[in-house]
DNA sequence: CATGTGATTGTTTCC
DNA sequence: GGAAACAATCACATG
């Protein structure tokens, strides 16, 4: 059983408050890609940009994908202080 | 202490 | 407005 599965399989609530996550690498490189890709493929059906985002992602080298992992580091951050103050407040 | 678990994040296009 | 492909994540909770 792959948690993969699962979360598509469902996905229901969790905290009240819910201090959601942080972005993820792909979610930064995606916003580059969405110019560029849809930009290349001026046309192309969502399964066909979806599909080939994922693999130019990976195509990258990892050090071209660093910058959005960076970008990902600071936005962990930045869940880091919702979760704070949501324990925060659930403390209290 | 070690493990997995689940929830989440954002984009694209489409009706 | 929601749905799936695409990937990462990773802090949280638990035994």
């Amino acid at each position: 059983m792959s948690t993969t599965e699962k979360k598509r399989a469902s996905r229901k609530k969790k905290d009240p408050d819910a201090p959601k996550r942080s972005l993820s690498a792909y979610m930064f490189f995606a916003n580059e890609n969405r110019d560029i890709v849809r930009a290349e493929n001026p046309g192309i059906s969502f399964g066909q940009v979806g599909k080939l985002l994922g693999e130019k992602w990976k195509a990258m080298s990892s050090e071209d994908k660093t910058p959005y992992e960076t970008k990902a580091e600071a936005d962990k951050k930045r869940y880091e202080k919702e979760k704070a103050e949501y324990a925060k407040k659930n403390s209290a």
